[in-house]
DNA sequence: CAAGTAAGGTACTGTCCGTACCCTAAATCC
DNA sequence: GGATTTAGGGTACGGACAGTACCTTACTTG
């Protein structure tokens, strides 16, 4: 053990060994990214070694995406009266959370976990429940106001724009979209087509 | 040198080395996708050395994505006669080009650039002129026939579709994504929008 | 034919994952 | 409370690979 971590009194065991590499995880994945996050350095500052990670977690893939649900958070839906304005808000947190470190982060896991389904499925933003509750949630509310047609409450419909927004930052290389492509992700594409075909259910 | 390629008769140079190489590339991504690209078995399969391959690209990623290009092909916009043809149409090769091994090299080398720009700019499947262009070709007919409104003529709208449809295959792992969904894509959320929001321009 | 340039050969550094093995502290069982 | 089982700790490797250095050798060009 190199005593970085100064050396324990007594030898912690199960949760209390977890936690404190997942502690040990999450500080190198904040400080270094996922790239940075070695074995042998998260063993390190957790104090013990790599033996204590692998009984743990199969893969260093694991142990990140472990690490970062320790640091997402989930969304909340906002409720501004207007699907506008709603939607704008929905659109500017999630471009100002992958726009963040932790969007860094997100995307580099994202990437190294390929397609493997069962990986994907444990990174909530990834994961399409997750992702479209709020959406759901806020158009909802405009469809009782009169602002949607109900037929855009389907998870496909509801999630477009931010799946747009998503594509900006896996097309550009972008790290933050410009306010002007969100406004237009909202006003040519995702309202016109919730308000369904025959424009506003009720003028607004 | 590995003797695996018979010894060169006479020592190759400039383009015909270089030509050689990224035959040998092509070959190592297509049989094992780009993570078992390795620069040694490019070396060795092309009959010469590391340091060949480093003097044209800069890392192995550069030398990946320039195999790719030989491999990637340019898509031809369909005629059907109708919209919705048209659109399943490029959708439905949309799915089968990122269902094939091609496509899962795609994504491998997406993934590895990460959020490199000028990297990711030189794969035409990402570049978003080359993705927009035969979905306006295709929007423009319908425009013309009366199917769909002027206002979708915009890259924003017109590439919804297949923006969705890569969607499904980041967000799941799928290897494929079913007919059902490329179906529901364009009769729930494209036709609806790019008909504009007065319902068909002129009823079909 | 001389000089310059690009290839070839080879060996090495450095990083890091994943594993093996053996010793020791702590919990658990009788 | 001693014996047994389980989980941690220490440490050392094996094995892949990227990327680099450096020297020798063939070809090209003036």
């Amino acid at each position: 053990m190199a005593d970085g971590a100064e050396r324990q009194q007594t030898r912690r065991r199960g949760a209390a060994l977890e936690e404190a590499i997942l502690r040990a995880a999450v500080e190198e994945l904040t400080a270094s990214g996922y790239a940075g996050l070695t074995m042998d350095k998260v063993a390190a500052r957790a104090g013990t070694n790599k033996n204590a990670l692998y009984r743990r977690w199969p893969h260093r893939l694991a142990l990140g995406i472990a690490a970062y649900r320790r640091l997402a958070t989930a969304v909340q839906p906002p409720d501004t009266g207007s699907l506008r304005g709603d939607v704008l808000a929905l659109l500017h947190g999630a471009n100002r959370h992958w726009s963040s470190p932790l969007g860094a982060i997100l995307r580099e896991l994202m990437a190294a976990a390929g397609g493997a389904t069962e990986l994907l499925a444990q990174l909530q933003d990834q994961s399409a429940d997750a992702t479209a509750a709020p959406w759901l949630t806020v158009l909802g509310r405009a469809v009782a106001r009169g602002e949607a047609a109900p037929e855009a409450l389907h998870p496909r419909v509801a999630t477009v724009a931010v799946v747009l927004l998503r594509n900006e930052f896996v097309v550009r290389g972008v790290p933050s979209v410009p306010d002007e492509v969100l406004v237009e992700i909202v006003d040519e594409v995702y309202l016109p087509l919730v308000r369904g075909r025959g424009g506003p259910v009720r003028p607004v």
